[in-house]
DNA sequence: GTCTATAATAGGATAGAC
DNA sequence: GTCTATCCTATTATAGAC
């Protein structure tokens, strides 16, 4: 099983095993246009949404003529291809060294976890869930979704797995990760109207021990 | 402080006191163009959202032409507060009644009440939230929100009230209501990757006494 | 109230010169 | 690798006849 897409829909130099991240198919030479693309796509698509980001924009504000964006990429949706594998694979950088800072103490890692993701990926992840499905064709859907399974919700899965002894019994962490995932989707994103109405502390509260006195 | 923008926005008969939803602000005759064109775009909107519908479709399917659609609504925008206004009440009208039914207990309602939103407002909430902050023009978003928020959370928001007694201490019943709609939106919608990967019931018990055993 | 015709715009994408 | 010119399509919206 491979969800290396880069090979089919990405222009541009394939591996370079001479990089710093050896395991990630996206090797990134910062400050070439292709990465201003990238870095200037991200910004939108993670604010706006696929559908309304547009490549005449991208290009204006990076500085270069739209047509050539297509010198880098084939088209739109292998852009927010890259854009998504590129945040996915920083994502899972970081997240997965949290655990180990706190002794993978199950409350405070959700804490330091989730203030991550608001602070270095504060995206619109209910857009960008149902761009997944919904706006990328459904050959890559799937494969997209994958990759944002491995990298975000991957480091959940595994911390409730070891904090197994203190949660409710015959729990899926899979379920659990994904639940959480989306509980705290809509208060990463600064636009959303739910940001900032609960602290972070007071959401992961409420996911461990409930609403009940 | 008055939230009816019909009479701002939408072409076509003003209030009719002989309706028999005289507090609302859409008397729609059904069978009519105009209430053809209210349910077909209340279909495409909630569950494509604001840009991905598009007048034309619409028109198609309800066997009008494009301009017609234009002799009933002022514009596109007037058309989704329409939906919306439609969608919110009959949304307050059914939600209010189900305390009623289970004695108001705290788990029961809810669930009930979630179950009634599942089956008959299977919209794509978390869309729907991104399109009314950034999709509609700023000086109708607000008003919308006020609509939604009326509609969809007051009868949460009466119900927790009602059941302080058992909740946390010092909790503010609105942020409360608003994080439980947050939590049940994505998996109100059949097209969500999340949908049905938690039974309802289960997830207003991990709501109210969290995952922890 | 519904139609035809059409404007006006914006968006993705390609051809080909340099 | 970047540009200009351009195509094609989709979209919202208007004008005006019936």
């Amino acid at each position: 099983m491979c969800y290396d897409i880069n090979t089919i829909f990405l222009k541009g130099a394939p591996m370079d095993s001479n990089d710093n991240k050896p395991n990630h198919s996206l090797p990134i030479q910062p400050y070439t246009t292709r990465y201003l693309i990238l870095e200037k796509a991200q910004e939108h698509f993670m604010r706006d949404g696929y559908k309304a980001t547009s490549t005449r924009r991208i290009a204006k504000e990076v500085g270069i003529t739209q047509p050539n964006l297509y010198h880098h990429f084939a088209n739109k949706e292998a852009l927010y291809i890259a854009v998504l594998e590129m945040v996915a694979n920083n994502a899972l950088d970081d997240l997965k060294l949290i655990p180990a800072e706190t002794d993978h103490q199950l409350g405070e890692t959700l804490i330091k976890m989730t203030y991550y993701l608001r602070e270095t990926h504060p995206y619109n992840f209910p857009v960008m869930l149902n761009d997944m499905k919904k706006e990328i064709s459904p050959e890559t859907s799937f494969a997209l979704y994958k990759i944002f399974q491995k990298s975000y919700l991957q480091p959940f899965i595994d911390l409730f797995e070891e904090n197994s002894a203190q949660l409710i019994e015959n729990f899926d962490a899979d379920l659990l990760a994904n639940h959480f995932f989306l509980v705290i989707s809509p208060y990463m994103n600064p636009d959303n109207l739910s940001y900032s109405k609960l602290s972070i502390e007071t959401i992961i509260d409420f996911f461990l021990n409930g609403i009940k006195r």
